[in-house]
DNA sequence: AGCACGCCGACT
DNA sequence: GTCGGCGTGCTC
């Protein structure tokens, strides 16, 4: 006999290991490892992955399986193996970690019925339990969940008149779409066609129709064609001459837009020399890591897309990994009008049914290259030729749920499994990557020229304290403001970047200091004034908005910090003629208005485009010559030892978005601190002297790219609680982990209360600690039973790329 | 995660 | 004396 080893769906630690189960006989040649099966599981009946086959157990009584899932195989043999890689690095179950490779489609829904044993027990049950039986046998459980029947409902389960009966449903199912076509020969056709009554006409031309198309044709569109209604055609159906038929389609999100085919561009010097490195490895199989450091602007797009086609002109595949913000229209027409129906796109904006689609097509192997957010770089490719990762240093990369891993490992791990390169490009390359790149370790390309050969944009940096010292107390300095006006009179486009939505920052009363906070966590409440109401940005709570304070019941309540609603406001008000769109998750939160926004920007229907974070990237028009950073020391002050890091590259990122084109471009920066250098060398577009400066203090503070570190937050309603295990968290790993080993805590989390809950946090760092895996293993079984059933939560992120 | 099993308090 | 509360442990 064959036994399956199953991985079922139940994330929990003492779930988190292979169930054995019996293959009926007819199966023992279908099933293969990777493919989903439905088993029994306790009393319950469950999805689960097949991860091995083989003939022994030392179970005594096995259970067969119940149902296959697949035709052929979710999860090939490399990326079983990957999912165990992903539970060793990032600790967690491997139900998780196979889930997170497949689209949400796959996943299980689960429903419970309660279902009549025999029609001869109705009689038996109490009545007011057979007028819940009136007329049918089965009932939903959601119906009766919470209601008083319950109670009955459950005795006579254990009775014996009713029973539980537990389905596995698929999460989305491939679209089908309705096709007619002609059941009998043509000749047969005509004859019947010639037969019928005179009054027949529509059948008639219906026939006709199909006969002069001589295949199957969409049903919607025979209809259309003929101006027949469906009830001719079901007539032509009972007749026997046609018949009708389920077709898969895809779900086709660029159904109505057509691309425009791009060719190659001439390359640069220094763009022909990145590529041909690159093509070099393709070519000999080799893997190799190269870091493509290319100012913005310097073409590395194209660099990509030259480096693909060679990937596909020796037959393989290739993944390109773009954060998730840059995916942009822009950026898929580039891609889908150079490789047309070879590439598959995968981003958030899909609904469940489109990425399975997008999917399908990876696993039929009908497109060979793959554009993409994270999850992307999981595309079950059996031949890759190389993995890109565009913009390599954004934090998108990491996941921040389970399981916690990083795409540019994974990228590594695939790309070394299939002996292929990893480009990682960015303007300014993470610190872990440059410095890997200096010791060897990666190779590094440079691209140091913009193509459009009009150099980088001029910075001023405007100091804040210095224009609040001349009296001017608004948000715009004197030198924005001027610009902004220029640009509007010549009818140029500017862009203004702010890293705070909603209208203030935080709600004080001007009379005791009281400041408004969310009742469930420890943060100010923001106040959004287009809705009037103060919401908290981390878990959601909202409230109406009050003009007297809580506390003290004075009516001095004022609105302090500024977000980009009060920004909107003031443009509106200073400058009145300038056309203003605001892009933030408040405006872009319904499907599509992101791309609807950018494209109303790029058509000119708007002077200032005024956003956060999501504006920062891949906006790439030709009129934007201005753009302006209105608070560049918001980024800065973040309880992050990344935080310089990601200020110099969120500003260098934004100063690109100018002077793409023709027209030179102009960046201003504000701040309230002139000197500090990750601002004043972005200004001077010295990424290299910022490496130099930034290396100094990580080095001086042990962290990466010199130390490791583990983050472990441990969460739970009572205070007291929080701090004890993370206490006890911290006293054993001192004991297990080398001296060389820091480990700092316990400490309150950054936000030390979330969504009703305390959080305590314990860091570690390290240089080499080959019993951190077991040590971090321990500490997990130690409190599996307090997580499963009482309120604590502990995560643990081997990676950290957010403290808070 | 569910679910069954099992052991103690408040009701018919 | 039973119903039903939740703590404990198992699911191939």
């Amino acid at each position: 006999m064959k036994i399956a080893e199953v991985i079922v769906d139940v994330p929990a630690r003492q779930t988190d290991h292979p169930f054995d189960y019996a293959i009926p006989e007819k199966w023992e040649d279908i099933l293969q490892p990777g493919m989903r099966v439905t088993v029994p599981f306790g009393p319950r009946r469950l999805q689960g992955f097949v991860i091995h086959i083989k003939s022994h157990s030392d179970v005594k009584t096995l259970k067969p399986i119940e149902a296959i899932l697949d035709v052929t195989p979710v999860l090939n043999e490399e990326l079983l193996e990957l999912g165990k890689y992903l539970t060793e690095t990032t600790l967690c179950f491997a139900i998780s970690a196979y889930q997170a490779m497949l689209p949400a489609a796959l996943k299980a829904k689960y429903e419970k019925e309660i279902r009549l044993v025999r029609e001869e027990n109705r009689s038996l049950l109490p009545e007011a339990i057979q007028a819940l039986f009136k007329g049918r046998s089965t009932l939903d459980w959601k119906e009766v969940e919470h209601s008083d029947w319950l109670r009955p409902l459950q005795k006579a389960i254990q009775q014996g008149y009713l029973e539980v009966v537990y389905h596995v449903k698929e999460k989305a199912a491939a679209k089908t779409v309705k096709y007619v076509e002609l059941a009998q020969p043509h000749e047969e056709v005509e004859r019947a066609m010639n037969a019928l009554p005179a009054n027949a006409a529509k059948q008639k031309q219906l026939l006709t129709v199909l006969l002069s198309a001589n295949e199957a044709m969409p049903l919607k569109e025979l209809l259309e064609q003929t101006g027949a209604s469906y009830a001719s055609l079901k007539s032509l159906i009972t007749k026997g001459l046609v018949a009708e038929k389920e077709i898969e389609v895809y779900r086709d999100p660029y159904e109505h837009r057509s691309f425009a085919k791009t060719a190659p561009l001439p390359l640069t010097d220094e763009q022909e020399k990145a590529l041909s490195a690159i093509v070099e490895r393709v070519r000999a199989n080799e893997h190799e890591v190269f870091l493509l450091y290319g100012v913005t602007g310097s073409g590395k797009t194209e660099v990509y897309m030259q480096a693909i086609e060679e990937v596909l002109r020796q037959g393989k595949e290739a993944i390109v990994l773009v954060p998730e913000i840059s995916l942009t229209p822009q950026m898929v027409k580039r891609f889908k009008g150079r490789f047309g129906s070879r590439v598959a796109v995968l981003h958030s904006g899909l609904s469940v049914g489109e990425k399975y689609d997008e999917w399908r097509k990876i696993h039929r192997k009908e497109v060979q290259l793959v554009v993409g957010a994270r999850s992307a770089i999981f595309a079950p490719f059996e031949n890759l030729g190389m993995i890109i990762i565009d913009e390599e240093h954004e934090t998108s990369y990491k996941q921040e749920e389970n399981p916690r891993y990083h795409a540019r490992d994974v990228a590594i791990y695939r790309a070394r499994v299939h002996g292929c390169p990893v480009v990682l490009g960015s303007a300014t390359p993470s610190l872990e990557s440059f410095a890997r790149a200096k010791k060897g370790v990666y190779q590094l390309l440079t691209l140091q020229k913009r193509v459009s050969d009009n150099g980088m944009p001029n910075v001023h940096i405007v100091d804040m304290r210095e224009e609040l010292r001349s009296g001017n107390r608004s948000m715009f300095s004197r030198a924005l403001f001027e610009k902004l006006k220029d640009r509007l009179h010549k009818g140029e486009q500017s862009v203004l970047f702010l890293n705070r939505r909603g209208y203030s920052t935080f709600v004080m009363c001007r009379s005791c200091g009281y400041v408004i906070r969310c009742p469930h966590c420890d943060i100010s409440l923001t106040y959004h004034r287009t809705e009037q109401r103060l919401k908290c940005h981390y878990c959601g709570y909202e409230e109406p908005i009050t003009y007297r304070c809580p506390s003290c019941g004075s009516e001095h309540i004022r609105f302090f910090g500024t977000g980009t609603q009060k920004v909107e406001e003031e443009l509106t008000k200073l400058l009145p003629e300038a056309r203003v769109i605001r892009m933030d998750v408040d405006t872009t939160s319904r499907k599509g208005a992101h791309e609807r926004l950018l494209a109303e920007f790029g058509e000119g229907k708007a002077d200032i485009l005024l956003g956060t974070q999501m504006i920062a990237k891949g906006l790439d028009f030709p009129k934007i010559t201005l753009v302006g950073v209105l608070a560049a020391d918001t980024t800065l002050h973040l309880p992050d030892f990344r935080a310089s890091e990601k200020t110099f590259q969120l500003l260098t990122q934004v100063s690109g978005r100018a002077g793409r084109h023709e027209l030179p471009g102009e960046v201003v920066i504000q701040t309230y601190t002139p000197e500090h250098y990750s601002i004043a060398l972005a200004a001077k577009h010295d990424y290299d002297t910022f490496y130099q400066r930034e290396m100094v203090l990580r080095k001086m503070n042990g962290y990466p790219p010199f130390y490791y570190l583990t983050l472990i937050t441990v969460s739970h309603p009572e205070i007291t609680k929080a701090v004890a295990v993370t206490d006890k968290i911290a006293a054993y790993l001192r004991a297990q982990l080398s001296d060389e080993a820091i480990i700092l805590g316990p400490v309150a989390s950054p936000i030390a209360r979330l969504h009703d809950r305390y959080r305590y946090q314990c860091m570690i760092k390290y240089k080499r600690e080959p019993n951190m895996a077991r040590a971090l293993r321990a500490v997990i079984d130690r409190y599996q039973h307090d997580v499963s059933q009482g309120d604590l939560s502990i995560t643990i992120d081997t990676n950290p790329y957010t403290m808070m």
